[in-house]
DNA sequence: TTGCAGGGGTCAA
DNA sequence: TTGACCCCTGCA
């Protein structure tokens, strides 16, 4: 069968899309935006996303999920693997030089997932001033603490807290996860969002800087942090999340000396357009990937 | 074995 | 604009 465009089959405890153009799992999730999966192989990988742990292993143009329902395909990993979205358009659209061609090429199959607003905005505050494998314990740690138990192949899977877990979580509490002085911050912005200080319909329609000075109302959310959770949460793609990686590569490539953050961000909002947000995707993963 | 340097965003002074 | 914050890794 179909569903908006896409055929689907049902299969034992699960579903699997035929012929799915441009998705690469090991990509899409090793590209630093997402912190809750295990690698299987390069083709396989478990999640947890949405208070379910799936199964999903991505080959050629074929991609199965286990345990999961057709009925949630439609209501969640639709639009949570960005399946409407013409991603042959989207590089047609940044592939502007001989630099993004090569990186879009590397990270062939990339997709900037919509996850959850909430869980991105805690993992991105625990990024800062964190490695990746230290960003994936945190996580964990919280998890298992504050989140809910799945059992799923015997094995113990923790759903990722509410803001509502966190909000009446003790600092000291959060600080044994090894959130380290973030603990404070994730607090803090459990208890802003429970209070409602920001506007979540607001982020998407207004002005890209309105909506990066609404965001950073919350704590421990700078420049670098409000442009990953707008982007990987699908609020907005015209922004370009700059850290370390990104100004090296950015840098080296195009702007050919030592500058600052903010030019960095500029020069590249400007440069690359309304779909900056996925020129970055494809320019992080090729620059960490080949250690740039 | 221990200890020290380095990595990495945000906040407050 | 600069130093402090936390915790891990890598390397003497």
């Amino acid at each position: 069968m179909f569903y908006k465009g896409i055929e689907v089959e049902k299969i034992k405890n699960g579903i699997r899309l035929l012929d799915l153009k441009d998705f690469n799992i090991k990509h899409i999730l090793e590209c630093g935006q997402a912190f809750r999966w295990e690698k299987i192989n390069d083709d396989k990988y478990k999640i947890v996303a949405f208070n379910r742990v799936l199964n999903i292993e991505s080959k050629k143009n074929i991609l199965t999920i286990k345990n999961t329902t057709y009925e949630d395909f439609k209501n969640i990993w639709y639009d949570y693997f960005d399946l409407s979205r013409d991603y042959e358009h989207i590089k047609s659209k940044v592939n502007i030089d001989e630099n993004i061609d090569k990186a879009i090429t590397f990270g062939d199959g990339i997709r900037i997932i919509k996850q959850d607003f909430w869980e991105v905005l805690i993992s991105f505050i625990i990024s800062s001033n964190n490695r990746i494998p230290m960003i994936m314990t945190v996580i964990d740690n919280l998890s298992k603490r504050f989140g809910k138990k799945i059992i799923f192949e015997n094995i113990e899977h923790y759903t990722f807290p509410t803001y509502f877990d966190l909000k009446c979580a003790e600092i000291s509490d959060i600080e044994k996860c090894k959130a380290g002085y973030r603990s404070k911050y994730i607090k803090n912005t459990a208890v802003k969002i429970g209070d409602n200080i920001i506007d979540m319909e607001k982020l998407v329609d207004i002005d890209e800087t309105e909506a990066i000075k609404e965001i950073r109302k919350l704590d421990g959310v700078g420049p670098k942090v409000a442009d990953c959770v707008l982007l990987f949460s699908g609020k907005r793609y015209d922004v370009f999340p700059v850290d370390i990686w990104i100004k090296r590569v950015m840098e080296i490539l195009y702007i050919k000396k030592e500058t600052s953050l903010v030019y960095v961000r500029d020069f590249a909002k400007e440069y690359f357009g309304k779909y900056a947000g996925f020129a970055q995707q494809y320019l992080f993963y090729y620059a960490r990937e080949n250690r740039i």
